[in-house]
DNA sequence: CTGAAAGCGCTTACAG
DNA sequence: CTGAAAGCGCTTACAG
């Protein structure tokens, strides 16, 4: 007989018992805790098993054990390369602990009216990135009622485990390289949204890497935009010639890689004429050349880390909210 | 019998019952089918369920109702910049459709046996992105029972709806565009993993064009390795000086990009010296300079595609598979 | 070690 | 329109 296997016919835990001549309860301890049952009827049933194809009802099973062993990370959206060894990471340790992870870019809005967002109550828990200051999102996740660590963002008084990433050490290292052969009112800092946290955390550490050099800081010499290449290119352009001699720090390697292409189009040589320092090292920061100088983040340890907390917090829902910090790195190439 | 076990405080439907002195078949009614309920009662059960913060419990509900409104897009890796676009399209119809997207890196090995991957017994479906050839996945496929689409192979035959790529239409357009500058025995095809389907389809479009042309590809003029830049840099390398003059049309653009890299670094001018096209139009392509020229794929509109080709095929087990084939366009840039 | 039975929190015919 | 009750497929104390 051909054709797909049809759905409804599932066959239930019953059927098993039934074949294997024991009781529910005991396929129910083979499968869960083989310990407790004879080697020579656990056999029994794992034959009644194979030969039915049978595949516990995960709904039921969740129903009684009030969880389901899946966890969830919610990226602001899940595209670009930034994130990649995040869920790497996260994947990995996920895994290794008995874990499946998902990855989801669509925060739980409204999960009391939207039927989609419901989805989330089949998750143990969920690693949620935050990169904002807003309070609604804190509000949702609270409303949520669920265990969850936060990336990027200290949420410990909130209740929440925090995965902190530390911008000050590498913007502190990149500025300090670029000062070191750019006089201070020549370099810049370019950054991404304002209301983003890291975009501010790397603008405080390049404003007082200049300080620590006597400089103050004049406004245009620390600007927000986005976080995307075309805003870097825009800026860039903008800049035109006034850009020679520059040292900049990007908020992140896309709008590095966008100030770059601008100055290609402009006809200034990187580094001799412009320098360049991104943030994330993506990737692509080795495929480009010039390579792209940027500060690193330890993101596949961020991953694991985040995963590893909110498991334990699984087994412990009372423990204090805990708080972890990984340091940023700078990688000096060739653009600097 | 003995004080009930108090696990947990969750508010149940029985509850929300109580406090609005109805019973529990009402109350899930006005969350349910609202119209079979007056307006009057209504009101009263949605006081007392946000009196008490209630929240359906997931695992009760789709023990009941056999769906979880929530599917999965599982992929080789979620990594890169390649599938930012896929999961952005299948992102946005999944929501629409009142559905949640998760995405996957796993794929759902050992089902019966992984603890881990018994998650997937809580998904309504899968969209699985198969770019080997290997049977194995299949088998597994199938054992899941449970409806699947598949994206980037033809697996109607499995019984799988399938949301296909036509490579031969922007391969053969990135050939002939190729070909309109640079005598045949100059053009190569560089390719990724010699098992993905798409690799062999690009480069046997690569060779129709050829032939086209009176001309028979050499060995050396069509070649796999994998789908990195770092291989793509490897290969040009190795080429050295006899790259000049040559015109490739990588697998992909990673590839492309590596092979730009090793030009930059051998001094070899891109267009003038050295013509390369790749495969894929990812967003950094429009991001270096010379800007890349590539071949695009809708994924935006693949990934719309196979969520709603899914959520049909949730409502309807019995039809027939269906087929639906995107083509590919090549984007001429500067590289080329 | 094993089974009978209660119960997890919902939904939905079936009566009223 | 509403309620009582059966039942979805599991797990797990409780006895034996």
């Amino acid at each position: 007989m051909r054709g797909r296997p049809e759905r409804n016919k599932q066959v239930s835990i019953e059927q098993v018992a039934r074949r294997a001549g024991v009781s529910t309860a005991t396929v129910s301890r083979v499968l869960n805790s083989p310990s407790k049952v004879t080697a020579n009827t656990a056999e029994r049933v794992h034959e009644a098993i194979s030969e039915l194809r049978y595949r516990p009802n995960m709904f039921a099973k969740g129903l009684m054990t009030r969880q389901s062993k899946v966890i969830a990370l919610v990226l602001p959206d899940i595209h670009g390369e930034f994130y990649s060894e995040l869920l790497r990471g996260a994947d990995e340790a996920a895994d290794e602990l008995g874990y499946h992870l998902l990855a989801s870019s669509r925060m739980p809005f409204d999960v009391s009216d939207r039927p989609a967002a419901a989805g989330f109550g089949l998750l143990d828990g969920l690693i949620v990135m935050v990169p904002t200051t807003s309070q609604d999102q804190l509000v949702l996740l609270g409303d949520l009622n669920m265990p969850i660590v936060a990336i990027d963002r200290d949420l410990t008084d909130h209740g929440f485990d925090s995965v902190l990433i530390d911008n000050s050490v590498g913007a502190g290292q990149a500025a300090d390289h670029l000062l070191a052969a750019t006089p201070p009112e020549r370099c810049v800092y370019v950054g991404g949204d304002q209301e983003n946290v890291d975009s501010m955390e790397r603008s405080e550490a390049f404003r007082a890497a200049l300080r620590r050099r006597g400089a103050e800081p004049a406004p245009d010499q620390i600007v927000f935009g986005r976080y995307t290449a075309s805003y870097g290119e825009r800026w860039a352009k903008e800049q035109g010639e006034s850009l020679r001699g520059r040292a900049v720090l990007a908020g992140n390697d896309e709008i590095a890689l966008g100030i770059i292409a601008a100055a290609g189009e402009l006809g200034i040589m990187i580094p001799e004429e412009l320098r360049v320092i991104g943030f994330d090292n993506i990737r692509l920061a080795t495929l480009i050349r010039p390579k792209l100088s940027s500060v690193g983040i330890p993101l596949k340890t961020i991953g694991d880390q985040a995963v590893r907390m909110l498991i334990e917090r699984l087994d412990d829902t009372e423990a204090a909210p805990r708080r972890v910090e990984f340091p940023t790195d700078l990688i000096a190439r060739e653009t600097s």
